[in-house]
DNA sequence: ATGAAAGCGCTAACAA
DNA sequence: TTGTTAGCGCTTTCAT
């Protein structure tokens, strides 16, 4: 293994005058600086990054933490996030399991051990918020992203989940609509609650009676409790459905299919996300796009900040969602 | 910052002795061990990762490189491998870049800067080979999933491509058509090589004629493909498409729609890969399936076995496919 | 079974 | 502008 001592040796000068130049934290007459980066190429020279870690306590690496790497609402977040922390010379580390408690118990280790500089946590539910606390208090880097948090102060990116609801009923209701279900997520999500609210009181606004299902943020779900509701004689029939998710809304829309109705014919839908697959020709799902590689971005940007300027007070961006009209919704 | 010193002190033992427990390697007597747990418990103690790495050559991190995050394809596989490597204390790295090279240098450099202890390839092009062969020559604990090699010998773990194919072209056979055509995935993938095989050697062997169409791995270009295919009127009317994967055949179903044809009715189409949507009840392909997530777990394996006996010789495992029957097939 | 101490490769304080 | 050197927190050799 080539260490800084052979660079040294080799270009005639000290360790400290190799590792200026590295670093570029001192003024070094070209001629030596010259002569090092000769002798780094030379012996193919890469610094050892434990050392590195080591004395300065950074590790150029900082973690992602998401619920569901199989959840395509991820994968480009997950992306935003990589792109910018690439440019800037980090590394993305991603955490993803099933088991909630396990991840961030995972997580915080590494904060402890030392391994990460910073996190970005993606869509927790309100149940993690005592570890969410502990973090705050650690006062590491940290920043939410796709969530809002009440109670607690921390950075955060999200996107206005109510007013993409809020405008997607609207929506609805503008094309005639006046019996709308709502198919609600998971249900500590604070995504699913803001949606929700949004739905709520558009319907409200305009003097109809919510009225929502539970989804479970995932395609079974929705398609089994949307078969209930189609066949359930006690419902008054709905002629359009608010996913909270467009996963949510394939699975509502395949359960209206099986039962000989169709979308938008028979009965509306709208989804939330716009996922890759909701352009689809056989798919064209209207939804309230969410900017999901620019979430990520951002997110990577103000921890970034945070982690150069860690008095900076608390940051708390809100992106905008978009109404994306395709061809599932029709005028009552 | 707790270190192994505070511990020491607060035990009444040396550094060596809390180092011993910590990690197994020597025998300590039983009064002095508990002494150095509660301290620990105390104190909230972890060891510190970059100490350790640098000090024993190892970061307990692996890496995975997949070509792009966003295909469904790849984050079963990434879980696979988080699996078994989480049990056995190593925290999995994901590298993904849509530029080819960016991505496998970016890799290589981690490497030497000592970060990872191995990786796992994913799906590679052919003209990755020299960086391939590089890596290989470094002795760098390595191991290639999802993707078979003829010209360099390394440790690889993939699925049967070839006789998947065969079984899927001669389930068409099977039903009666004649007239099949073949989309190719990403030219230089060695996966889409061997599937085609299958597929041309099943062609031939029944005595019919194999033709190859361009998919080039995406629903777009699977699409406008499909869409040409059928307007051509030189084209002898295909009655079957065997797309070389799933979200090729997504494309396909989706152009042969749009024409006023259905599937199977009109046209069969079988895919593969077998992806989550698959088996949406909009969709019902026929496919065939690769097991991904196993694929993660056996390389993960397979990549700790060789980190722990390095003089191993080379392995080469091979999983099977599965031909899933849905509903895109017709018999002629 | 245990402790003292060297040293992993690097950065940066201090001295020149 | 440059060099000497201490020391980051840990593992492990060597001695006991």
């Amino acid at each position: 293994m080539v260490t800084i001592k052979d660079i040294a040796k080799l270009a005639n000068v000290s360790t400290a005058t190799v590792s200026y130049v590295l670093n570029n934290t001192r003024p070094v007459h070209p001629d030596k600086e010259k002569k090092v980066r000769e002798a780094i190429k030379e012996l193919n020279y890469v610094p050892n990054s434990a050392a590195r870690g080591l004395r300065s306590k950074k590790n150029q690496t900082i973690g992602l933490v998401i619920t569901d790497i199989t959840n395509p609402f991820y994968p480009n977040l997950a992306k935003g996030c990589q792109e910018v922390l690439k440019q800037n010379d980090y590394t993305l580390m991603m955490y993803n399991s099933d088991e909630q408690h396990d991840q961030i118990s995972n997580v915080v280790r590494h904060v402890r051990e030392g391994k990460l500089d910073g996190i970005i946590l993606a869509n927790l539910v309100t149940t993690d918020i005592d570890n969410l606390k502990a973090l705050n208090e650690l006062n590491f880097p940290t920043v939410i992203v796709h969530r809002n948090l009440k109670n607690i102060n921390m950075d955060s990116v999200v996107v206005d989940n109510y007013s993409g609801a809020h405008a997607g009923t609207e929506h609805l209701i503008g094309l005639g609509h006046k019996n709308i279900i709502f198919f609600q997520g998971i249900n500590e999500s604070p995504v699913t609650i803001e949606r929700k609210n949004g739905y709520i009181d558009a319907m409200k606004t305009n003097g109809l009676e919510p009225c929502i299902k539970e989804g479970k943020g995932s395609y079974q779900a929705s398609y089994s409790q949307t078969l209930k509701l189609i066949n359930d004689e006690s419902q008054k029939n709905p002629t359009a459905i608010f996913a909270s998710s467009d996963i949510m809304a394939f699975g509502v829309m395949d359960a209206v299919k099986t039962q000989g109705l169709s979308v938008p014919e028979d009965i509306s839908v709208i989804g939330y996300d716009d996922l890759f697959m909701s352009s689809w020709n056989s798919i064209q799902l209207t939804t309230v796009r969410v900017p999901t590689f620019e979430l990520g971005k951002q997110a990577a940007r103000l921890l970034l900040r945070k982690m150069n300027n860690d008095s900076e007070k608390k940051n708390h961006l809100v992106l905008q969602t978009e109404l994306i009209i395709r061809k599932t919704c029709n005028p009552l």
